[in-house]
DNA sequence: GAGAGACTACTCGGATACAGTCTGTCCGAGTAAATCCGG
DNA sequence: CCGGATTTACTCGGACAGACTGTATCCGAGTAGTCTCTC
């Protein structure tokens, strides 16, 4: 059970959208070139997030992404429940109900004991991702990076955002 | 990202064989007939907590496994990580080594930002899992299972333990 | 009746097959800005 | 110089292919009880 490479490229273009400035847009090309990424393949999962909210797009020449809230707003769990899915990472199929010992016709009140200790592990890493957000992420990698890559990077990004 | 059906399979497995009194063993053939699964395949799961050292194994007739622990011994995350591996749910491919600012020979220090916050959240999974034992899910679900089919269904694998 | 050998039932591991998902590429349709052209 | 038509650059979506993983089945090797046969 691993997730996608979709997860952590859509993490880390969501981290360059955040510094854009209010009103620019940043293309696929762009955030490809920048991760070393392949192009077509990435804009699977942009669309991913496009089609759950996340990011707001613009045809066009000069068009491209821009994040549709705020960075406090975006938390890991929203972008990585738009690329990977809400669906639960365990799902019951309800094998007790095959017990051969079961009564004819013997309906169960509660789900399975099993299931539920299962998603709750589930909520608690959904729960830790919920608790950090793009601006936290933001804040940390000023901190870590170089101020020279930090600033380059940012100019980089500049000059190709429409 | 979802768990394989064998995490399931292996979870009610060693539900099964918590309740199985010392030095009897229960076959592959019993327990697939007990939850309803093909025989060949669940004993790949069986055989993945035989490698992990989570049950014991005995040969020929009337042989089978038993818990190589005691259920209290046993936590949910030995179970699927014995079934799912150990690898982290999320890898980082380290992209952020291909911003075309990044400096000719740079050294990143520490780990990436975007994964340590995804591992602190699998750690999160992984505490949760680790901190619910078979002993407690045996007390849940005797609890939880009429009485009428809870005996029933001990009889029933005491019966084909050998 | 006792011991040795054959038999049986089981686990274990490898080989194989199939389906579904993940990864990656390609192309056409639609859109908006930029460019070009005619007046 | 201005307005409309064309071109261009981009997003979006679908189609497609290859690799990998998950699911499932089958079979041979090895093991430990059980049975049988011989002395």
């Amino acid at each position: 059970m691993i997730l996608k490479s979709q997860v952590e490229w859509a993490l880390h273009c969501c981290a360059i959208l955040a510094g854009l400035p209010d009103g620019r847009y940043l293309s696929t090309k762009a955030l490809a070139e920048f991760h070393g990424l392949p192009k077509e393949y990435l804009s699977k999962a942009l669309q991913s997030l496009s089609q759950a909210g996340l990011v707001h797009t613009t045809l066009g020449p000069s068009g491209g992404y821009r994040l549709a809230k705020s960075p406090a707003e975006l938390s890991f769990l929203d972008i990585v429940e738009a690329v990977e899915g809400k669906t639960r990472t365990f799902v019951c199929n309800n094998i007790r109900a095959n017990n051969p010992c079961r009564p004819q016709g013997y309906c169960e009140s509660s789900p399975c004991a099993v299931a539920r200790i299962m998603w709750e592990a589930d909520e608690a890493w959904r729960e830790r991702l919920r608790s950090v957000n793009l601006a936290q992420l933001t804040e940390t990698l000023s901190q870590e990076i170089p101020s020279k890559l930090w600033k380059s990077s940012f100019e980089w990004v500049l000059d190709r955002a429409g």
